[in-house]
DNA sequence: GTGAAAGCGCTAACAA
DNA sequence: TTGTTAGCGCTTTCAC
C-alpha cells in the first residue's frame, strides 16, 4: 500500500502534480502525466478512499434501506439499485429495518455520520417528522413508497390505478364481493393502492364490506393463515386482490387444499409480477411493476442530487404498470 | 456538523480528551466526561467515520459478494450477513457479479483502496490464483462456496453428504434414472455436490447416465426449458435431483403441463428449502440448509479475523442439512 | 489526569 | 505548468 507521496518521490515531482493526474487535472504535461501513470501501476498504487472522504466529504456510498432484503420484491429493488450504484461509480449499503421504526432511525444515523452520501428508503416505517430533520445531513429519496407532503423526490408507480385496474377488471369479469389484502395500515403507499380498490367499487355500485379487508399480509404463511380465515367466513368474498404475489401464492395453495375451484370460487389477484406466478398451479394474475428500473432510476435521481447541489424539491415519478392476466382469475 | 474541536473548545478542555472520552479510554475525571458527554448531546455530535478511518485504518465495513441478490437462496443469505454485520457495529456492501469474473474482481478491488475490511465471498467466478493476491489486502471468507486448497475460513456444509441423501432417497423410494442439475461446471461446491449424487448412485450399483447431467439451471425458466428437453429424450430419466428450488419449480409446473404424474412419472428433489416449495403443485421435497445462520456465521468469522489479527487459515465448517420429504417424490 | 503536537493520505488555494 | 503548504477530523505518543 503506497501512497502519493512514495510516487511523487519516485517521479522527482510534487505531490499536487500526481494528485492533478489522479483527477484528471488539465495542467500537467503529456510527459510526466504519462511517466506518473506509468510509476502507478508498477507500484500498484490505489488512493485511499478514506483521505478522498475526508477531504471532499463525499463518500461515494449511498444507503438502500428496505424491511427485508429477502423478500422478493426488495430483493429486486436492491439489484437495480446496487447494480446502477457501481455502475456510476457509487457503492450501496444495504440497510434492513425489518419493519421497525427504531431500527430505520438507526440505519438513517449513517447518514449524519456522514458515512453515506444519501439514503434511498424503499419504504417508510416511521412518521415523516422523524425523518425529516435527518434531510440536513443529506438527501432521502423514497423508492416504491409514498408521501402526501414530504419535500422530496418520490419514485414510483401509481398504486391508486394499478389497484383500480385490478379490481375493476375482477369487475368486469363478474365479480362482486371483492377482498383487499394491505400488509401495514400506515403505509400511505398501500393507502393509494386502498383507493383504488374503494374507487373502483364505487364506479360500479358495489358497496364497502370491511370484513373484507385484511391486513398484516405479507408472506406466503399469511396466505395459508388468510386462507384459513376466509374459509370459515360467514359471508366471503368470491375474489381477492392482494397486496403481493407471495400472498396471493398462499392463498391459491391453501385454497386448493380446500378443494376450492380457482378462479370459480375465488379469483384472485397479485402484485409484483414476481417469477413465482409462474410456477402455482393455478398461475397467477398480477400487477406487473417496473422493480429493477425503479432502482435505478431512484439511484440516477439521487447522483443528479447529489451532484447539483441544489435544495431538495418534492417531485413524483410515476412508471407504468400494466395487468397480466393468468389463470387465476 | 461539529468537529472534536468545537466540544474541546466549549468544554474548555483539548481535544485528546474529548477523544478519550469517545473511544472510553479510562483517563479522564468523572466530571469531565460527565460534562464533555453533555456538550456533545447538545451539539449532536457525531464523529467523522471517514478521519476515524484514515487513522484507524479501519472501515468497519465488510463486502458480500454474490452472483445477484434477487436469487432467494443469495437474499437469505445477504439477509442473514447483513443484520449480523449491524449487530456487531459493521456496515455491509453488496457487491452482485451477474455470475462475471471481470465484475468480481473488480468488487474485490474495494479491498485493494481499503475501503472494506474484508470480503465474504457467497460464491466464487473466478480461478482462485486471480483472487488470492488480493489476500494481501484483507482477510476473504468463503460462504457456500468450496475450494479445495485455498488458505482461508470455509463456511459452508456437506455439499456431498447433502446430495448424497437426496440421491440415496430417490433410489430407496424406487428410482433407477435419476438425473443430476448443476448450474456452473467450475463450482467445487457443485463438483462437491455431483460426487455425492455418484456415491449414491455407485452405493446401489446403479451406473451414470452422462445424458442425465443437466448443466446451467439457475432459474424457474431453466426448469421450464429443461422439462423442454426432457420431455422428448429417447431416454429421459425417472428422477431428478436440481441443484436449487427453481429449477425443481418449473420442472414440476412444465411437467404438469405436459401431462406428467409427479411423482408418479417423473419425481423431483430441489435444494435450499425456499417458500417455494410449498405452493408448487406437488410442493417440493428438498435439502434444507441453514442459510441465514451460514450468513450471519460467515460474519462472526470474519470479525473475529479482523480483530485477532493472526493470518488467515484454511479452516472448513460445515452447517447440518436436512432432506425435507413433500409431495414431489 | 491532561494537553501539545504530529500525522493518517489527499486536495486545492496560492505562489512561483 | 509546477510546487509549497495548510488543512480535512481524529488518535496517539510523549511530556508534564
Amino acid at each position: 500500500m503506497c501512497t502519493i507521496y512514495e510516487i511523487a518521490r519516485l517521479c522527482g515531482v510534487s505531490t499536487t502534480t500526481v494528485s492533478r493526474v489522479l483527477n484528471q487535472h488539465p495542467y500537467v504535461s503529456e510527459e510526466k502525466r504519462q511517466h506518473i501513470l506509468q510509476v502507478m501501476e508498477e507500484m500498484e498504487y490505489t488512493p485511499s478512499s478514506a483521505a478522498r472522504t475526508l477531504r471532499s466529504h463525499q463518500t461515494k456510498t449511498i444507503a438502500v434501506s428496505v424491511p427485508a432484503v429477502d423478500h422478493p420484491f426488495f430483493a429486486q429493488l436492491i439489484k437495480g439499485i446496487s447494480k446502477e450504484a457501481l455502475d456510476q461509480g457509487y457503492k450501496a449499503i444495504v440497510l434492513q429495518t425489518f419493519y421497525k421504526e427504531s431500527l430505520e432511525l438507526e440505519g438513517l444515523q449513517l447518514l449524519k455520520r456522514k458515512e453515506v452520501d444519501g439514503v434511498i428508503l424503499g419504504a417508510l416505517e416511521n412518521k415523516w417528522e422523524n425523518i425529516k430533520p435527518l434531510l440536513a445531513n443529506g438527501p432521502i429519496v423514497l423508492a416504491n413508497e409514498y408521501h402526501q407532503t414530504a419535500d422530496i423526490p418520490i419514485i414510483g408507480y401509481d398504486e391508486r390505478e394499478a389497484a383500480y385496474k385490478a379490481v375493476d377488471y375482477l369487475i368486469q369479469s363478474g365479480r362482486k364481493a371483492i377482498g383487499f389484502c394491505f400488509d401495514t395500515e400506515s403505509s400511505e403507499a398501500q393507502q393509494q393502492r386502498r383507493q383504488g380498490y374503494l374507487d373502483a367499487l364505487s364506479a360500479h355500485s358495489l358497496p364497502l364490506n370491511e370484513d373484507w379487508l385484511f391486513g398484516e399480509a405479507f408472506t406466503i404463511e399469511d396466505g395459508f393463515r388468510l386462507m384459513d380465515f376466509i374459509h370459515v367466513m360467514p359471508d366471503a368474498p368470491d375474489a381477492i386482490f392482494t397486496g403481493n404475489d407471495q400472498v396471493a401464492a398462499g392463498l391459491i395453495k391453501q385454497a386448493i387444499l380446500y378443494g376450492y375451484q380457482i378462479p370459480e370460487d375465488l379469483a384472485i389477484i397479485g402484485y409484483d409480477n414476481q417469477d413465482i406466478c409462474e410456477v402455482t398451479a393455478p398461475t397467477i394474475t398480477t400487477i406487473d411493476i417496473p422493480i429493477v428500473e425503479l432502482g435505478q432510476r431512484s439511484v440516477q435521481h439521487m447522483i443528479q442530487l447529489l451532484q447539483e447541489q441544489k435544495p431538495l424539491q418534492r417531485e413524483h415519478i410515476q412508471l407504468p404498470t400494466e395487468l397480466v392476466t393468468r389463470e387465476s382469475t
